[in-house]
RNA sequence: CGGGGCGUAGCGCAGUCCGGUCCAGCGCGCCUGCUUUGGGAGCAGGAGGUCGGGAGUUCGAAUCUCCCCGCCCCGACCA
């Protein structure tokens, strides 16, 4: 292809509107335009890479037995109704209707139309398992849409989900794709792990993400360098801490604070880091008020607490905490709290000489001796995992590292069999719903990844497998019918094996094509100018290595494929 | 949704505080011609703007006031 014939138009400046390194070389080098927040047009060279990785998705997931299909983007209400989820969906699920007025989402996930289709299909144990997939375009309306493709209002998503007629099974369609992933993201060039993950709103039991680690990655997850344990911080567990610390013997004493609420302002008055404090929360969960104390400068993992109590919890209104402790917010305790279940995290005991809420407006207690002044009988994890965290599963201390989630497969169990009817008669004529997994790759978020992780201050150096062309060949010169004579010759070589190639042919000047270059990041470079008249050598480069190699033409094919070998 | 910032040519920006000297300017890019071609070329000529939109104040508005829209960043109930 000649760089004349196509449409790459590079820009020399960064972007103001973009913060992170794929966001700003994904425009500077024309990979992609916005349209609006969190809608972005796909330019050629963009697309190529897409489609690249489309295709070592496609072709794992084909390998792993999974087959593909394209569902509707758009999906009758009544079908989310059937799982819970139009409600349950809330703002982030596009919706729109027809002009008779019937009411459609435009789909975030496809669960409810998957779970819908093999519903129809299936109805022996003999049908199974199956596992569908499909590559198609998600919507869901962001809070807020940041970072180009990374988080986009709408998106290129595989999602595929498997049917098993048991638990053995539906653990092995889960053990299969998560293999896949490994594969998958290897072949993109990306060094990606697996974590262990929050199910959130898919519900289900298990789940891991795929990280790709990136300091700008909107993820934190929690890694133990000894023994490897690495998991979300969302769901990452903490070991229960070391022996506890040397008590106060202080009187306890009630110290007035008017108007002081939060930690902040009550580490400013008492002189006291926050880790002196002991916050206490109360939380709603299922109708019943529960008291959570933790350190003043720790934070409460609510999906934790819910696994506690049982119930999703959240936050109580001013009324409740009036109820509760007898004050209104910000003056909670646990000295003295009766009449609500009392939790607390396991940070709560490293507290030597406490500070806490009264218990009544304007109040708070110094020299709480937590063992003397309100025994707890067991401390429990709930906070987020946070650096120096003992690891849950060895004596080891937990890490804190940024990732991009570019894939989550999950075991969803029965959720969406028995909601939408995908049950199956089995062995014995008994109707059984079938037990699923689903399996998400952000398609078009990996593009942004592998550039997070294959980029230097110059501009974007591709992988081979996933790079728009293998070959860059700059023609110094153009006009000089020499040069042209010498590229043309070059492109035929190299197309001859299979290699596909692109001819920068514009008349701009060297400077211009070499940092054009090094900015859409070829893996390949070949160049023919001045000194290739003068000494019959061409210049090959790849883009992730500085060494220089000049051969006659007839070597070249054979070194850049060994060049794209380590690319 | 809360807070902050920004909106002037395709891109990056100056001008706005203190209205007139701006029927708006700079760099890059773009078009024509000639020269040039190994790390963002030179000369000459040229095109391109409802200054985000609307209303207002004023003799006069990119500049002041009000409303609206868009975009970016940070945060989102932690007592």
């Amino acid at each position: 292809m000649k760089w004349t014939n196509t449409l790459i138009s590079t820009q020399r400046d960064d972007p103001q509107e973009a913060e992170i390194p794929s966001h700003r070389l994904m425009l500077r080098a024309g990979l992609m335009r916005k349209l609006a927040s969190g809608l972005y047009t796909w330019l050629p060279l963009g697309l190529k890479v897409l489609r690249k990785v489309e295709t070592i998705v496609r072709e794992e997931m084909d390998r792993a037995g999974a087959l593909e299909i394209l569902m509707p983007i758009l999906q009758p209400r009544e079908l989310w109704e059937k799982s819970g989820r139009w409600e349950a969906m809330g703002p982030i699920m596009l919706r729109s209707q027809t002009h008779g007025g019937r009411e459609l989402a435009l789909g975030p996930t496809h669960e409810e139309v998957v779970t819908d289709l093999v519903a129809r299909e299936i109805s022996s144990y003999r049908q199974l398992p199956v596992n569908l997939y499909q590559i198609n375009t998600k919507f869901r309306d962001e809070i807020r849409p940041r970072f180009g493709v990374m988080r986009s209002r709408e998106f290129i998503m595989k999602d595929g989900y498997s049917f098993d007629l048991d638990e053995a099974g539906a653990d092995r369609s889960y053990r299969l794709m998560y293999q896949a992933y490994e594969r998958i993201f290897r072949r993109c060039g990306l060094e990606a792990m697996a974590v262990e993950a929050d199910t959130g709103v898919m519900g289900g039991k298990e789940s891991h993400e795929f990280m790709v680690p990136a300091e700008t990655g909107e993820d934190a997850i929690a890694v133990c360098p000894a023994c490897g344990y690495a998991a979300n911080v969302e769901q990452a567990a903490i070991g229960a801490g070391s022996s506890a610390p040397e008590r106060t013997a202080e009187k306890l004493e009630e110290v007035a604070t008017p108007g002081l609420r939060t930690v902040e302002e009550l580490s400013g008055f008492f002189s006291a880091p926050p880790s002196r404090f002991i916050k206490t929360l109360i939380y709603l969960a299922g109708g019943k008020p529960a008291a959570v104390l933790i350190r003043g400068d720790r934070e409460v993992n609510e999906s934790k607490l819910a696994r506690r109590l049982g119930a999703a919890a959240v936050l109580a209104d001013g009324e409740t905490i009036r109820a509760v402790t007898g004050a209104p917010l910000g003056f909670a305790g646990p000295v003295g709290l009766t009449g609500v279940e009392v939790l607390a995290d396991y940070s709560v005991a490293a507290v030597a000489d406490g500070i806490t809420g009264g218990n009544r407006e304007d109040l708070h207690l110094r020299h709480v001796n937590i063992d003397r002044d309100c025994p707890i009988p067991e401390y429990l994890d709930l906070a987020i995992a946070a650096a120096g965290d003992r690891c849950p599963s060895c004596s080891g201390n937990l890490a804190i590292r940024r990732g991009i989630e570019v894939g989550h497969v999950f075991k969803l169990g029965t959720k969406y069999s028995r909601s939408l009817g995908a049950v199956f008669n089995d062995e014995r004529g008994e109707e059984q719903p079938a037990i699923m997994g689903c399996y998400g790759i952000g398609v078009s978020r990996t593009v942004a990844a592998i550039i997070e992780q294959h980029h230097d201050e110059k501009g974007i150096i591709w992988p081979a497998a996933v790079a728009p062309y293998q070959v860059l060949l700059l023609a110094l010169a153009p006009d000089r019918p020499e040069v042209a004579a010498a590229a043309e010759d070059l492109t035929v070589r190299l197309s001859g094996r299979g290699l596909d190639l692109l001819y920068d042919d514009r008349s701009a000047s060297a400077g211009v094509k070499f940092n054009d270059a090094d900015l859409i990041g070829i893996p390949v470079r070949l160049t023919v100018g001045k000194k290739f008249l003068q000494t019959g050598l061409v210049e090959v480069k790849a883009r992730n290595s500085d060494e220089l190699h000049a051969v006659p033409p007839e070597e070249v094919p054979d070194l850049v494929e060994r060049l794209l070998g380590q690319a």
